[in-house]
DNA sequence: GCCACGATATTGTCCGACAATCGGAGGATT
DNA sequence: AATCCTCCGATTGTCGGACAATATCGTGGC
């Protein structure tokens, strides 16, 4: 590559020193105060203009610094106030990066689905041992969502929300965040799938109802082999609607 | 909660419409030229002005937004460069933020057992119908390595490795990434694990090495079957060094 | 062909301004 | 007294313009 002046494998004595702009600077130390937890998650921030005042600073350049915060998931609102608020990274925010990275990979129907058809029957088995009411209530309510939704929107929603809901039930943080980012990604291929083949979300209902059905029964063995079944009707769904594996899935 | 209008349980009939902000649109519109690939790593994106003319939206706003972006990882600078370039977030960044965002929310060995659990047997599976001579070497490579480590820090080192090289050979890039911050955050355990029990390092060879013949023979089913009692073996190992399962994982 | 050297474009930062609206202080009502 | 309504100030979102520093690029000299 001419003109790049810089040798791979040779160790520069001295770093590129970048300058890091006001708005960086800014951000780290906010970023600092809440990682040392001056700042504590629910705390509100000072106002821009104060910020602005104490990092002498124009607001224009605080502000730069709060939507990195933001986008970084340090600070956030919460519904709609207007004062930002230290929030922990929450994982919704580390579950759309990763929805992210994995869209730009071009990862495949096939490759999340294999992902999902790993995660999703033990994610039942725990759940099957450890959910309580409520959790078993929202699994319903899911259930529901997806029998009586109009549009095919509506009912992927519902399964994601199901799948999800048992994410949380296994009590398993991991299994939550893990099943996130599958579960979006797939959300538009299942939608497609619904939309060709209407009589999917009639089994998908069936499917869920067995499993909720063994959650609440605490049978684990039960709930991971239906859950199995389910998992492998999306892809038999899938092919049954004519659409190629290797497709790529499109970020939302 | 005094205050609080909202009631957790009972589902409003209207979602709390958020009015969102020109920057996040704007934001949103850019990223969505990355996913879809209109953008591509490595790409240029036009300059400030050029993007607030094309969004009709001033230059501050395109540069809030751009801040976002680049808090995401999706656009950055490349040496001292002046204009921003679409840049893929790495897999190693996003699995880093991963376990950064695990180790906050205090995951507990368990947690992360039970998603190894769940992973990793189908990853094995996989990776036997798929695996070439390459991975198979570098498979052989990480045995050997756990085998002839000194410290346990190069046998944790090796282990990983294992794992990770077993995620390479699966093909399944989502299964990849899922790996890497399961074993990086239970490397630490792992390796207080193997200094209280040595005899568990040999364990793990004899097990790896099963694995690995099972990979060779394209048996999908042992290889499954042998790397759940492997990470089962985990566990009891865990158990055996009187380490609470509760325990927190430190974030490295 | 390669390199120094301006001209230009672009970014970083600041200033000031204004509309929209959230939060809170009172005042009116039951 | 408690609750609701109204109103005003504070705060955010967005705009327009300005200027210094410097990366980029075309040009001319070797």
């Amino acid at each position: 590559m001419p003109g790049t002046p810089r040798r791979a494998t040779a160790k520069p004595l001295f770093e590129t020193l970048v300058p890091q702009p006001a708005y960086g600077r800014v951000a780290a130390a906010i970023e600092q105060k809440i990682l040392g937890r001056s700042l504590r998650p629910g705390d509100a921030l000072p106002t821009e203009t104060e910020l602005a005042g104490q990092f002498g600073v124009n607001r224009s350049t605080v502000r730069e610094a709060l939507r990195r915060l933001e986008s970084a998931g340090l600070v956030g609102r919460e519904g709609g106030s207007k004062r930002l608020r230290v929030t922990r990274p929450g994982r919704a925010e580390t579950a759309s990066r990763v929805s992210r990275a994995l869209a730009l990979d071009d990862v495949t129907f096939i490759e999340l689905w294999e992902a999902m058809l790993a995660i999703a029957p033990r994610t039942a088995a725990l759940a099957a041992t450890r959910a309580g009411s409520p959790e078993l209530a929202s699994l319903e309510a899911a259930i529901a969502a997806v029998e009586r939704a109009r549009g095919s929107e509506a009912a992927v929603q519902g399964v994601v929300q199901f799948f999800d809901g048992l994410a949380q039930a296994s009590g398993n943080r991991v299994l939550m965040l893990a099943m996130r980012p599958v579960t979006g990604l797939l959300s538009p291929s299942l939608r497609r799938m619904i939309d060709r083949t209407p009589q999917g979300r009639t089994r998908i209902v069936v499917a869920q109802r067995c499993i909720l059905e063994a959650l609440r029964k605490g049978d684990a063995a039960e709930a991971e082999s239906w859950m199995t079944r389910h998992v492998q009707d999306f892809r038999r769904g899938y092919e049954v609607a004519g659409i190629s594996l290797d497709t790529r899935v499109v970020g939302s």
